[in-house]
DNA sequence: TACTTCGTTTAGAACGTTCTAAACGATTTG
DNA sequence: CAAATCGTTTAGAACGTTCTAAACGAAGTA
């Protein structure tokens, strides 16, 4: 095999597994994406363990992590016991589950919390200070409402729509203060 | 105290102390956070400490996270030799400050190991195989950049920008297939 | 100067997470 | 049927993280 080309998978595996924490897998999972990403064809759960050096019980934990996620699917090929793996290419269809399955009900669970507190506040005696409270929720309330419609609004658009809007935000509004 | 107020309080501390791993804060932190953001006036370390039942060693440690993430500012009475803490409560702020530190740098370390790795690859012998590896770097790349502009852009734009913007589209695009 | 009262720092305990190694059941092959 | 191959499960080791408790230094007070 092409050494450049060895190097080339070995920095995106560590590329991913850096960045997995962030999308809430393990380092093995962002690691394993990465081998079957950067993998010309399918590869079975021992050439994956092999590449990237853990155990195949590793491997089977961190795939079905994956296989949920819809980042990686799996195969079967005929007069073949062993399972082979394929990653799914299309990030927008990976940021989508991503989201809906692991931040979407952890954002709810907190803005329910922020519903209960905010009857609490309510049916308190009505003092200046209640108020401050009351209106200090209602604006974390309005911030979780703004952020679940910024994140509906991009997956709705797509990537494609998405590139078109912020070229065209960046024309109207060239003086961001970043 | 009213026991409807501070109960609200009490769980505006749990919502927040969930959360708080997503925004790359400690679960201490997240609730330390919250009592400051409904505390009608600034309060002190070992107040905090008290509410939030962990040691002053403990908070003094978390207060510095929220301190350089711009979440919480120090004062100081005259006369008092105690320090006071008070919430930043613009959300658009701390997002811009979480993201410019904390998410940016971890995205650029991982941006330029793609950068790397296609690099490498672009230097390795022509054939089909690596063909797609670059096929497939490049798309990772441009999703990176993709992301990477469209937070910028909702910076630039603020909350009342990104409001107008999100409701803007559900009218143009009412077919959105979540 | 001795005594408080602060906030900070540090050593180590407690905890959850993530890994390995090995046993296991299921399935195929000789 | 015996042996080998494969994926899964499990017990426990190793690790990093996060907490407490206690020592500490700095700054005010009697």
């Amino acid at each position: 095999m092409d050494n450049q080309l060895s190097s080339s998978r070995d920095i995106l595996v560590q590329a991913l597994g850096r960045q997995s924490a962030f999308w809430g897998l393990g380092k093995t999972a962002g690691e394993m994406y990465a081998v079957l990403y950067l993998g010309a064809e399918p590869l079975s759960l021992e050439e994956v363990a092999k590449r990237i050096k853990v155990t195949k019980g590793n491997i089977s934990v961190a795939i079905r992590q994956l296989e949920q996620l819809g980042m990686v699917r799996r195969l079967h090929k005929i007069g073949d016991r062993r399972v082979y793996f394929e990653p799914e290419t299309d990030f927008w269809k990976i940021a989508h589950s991503v989201l809906a399955l692991r931040h979407k009900p952890e954002f709810q669970e907190s803005f329910d919390l922020v519903e209960e507190s905010i009857g609490l506040a309510s049916r308190a005696e009505p003092t200046p200070e209640r108020d401050t409270i009351m209106a200090r929720l209602k604006e974390l309330q309005d911030f979780y409402r703004l952020l679940d419609s910024m994140v509906e609004t991009a997956l709705s658009l797509g990537p494609g729509g998405m590139k078109k809007m912020t070229e065209a935000i960046k024309l109207l509004v060239p003086d961001h203060k970043l």
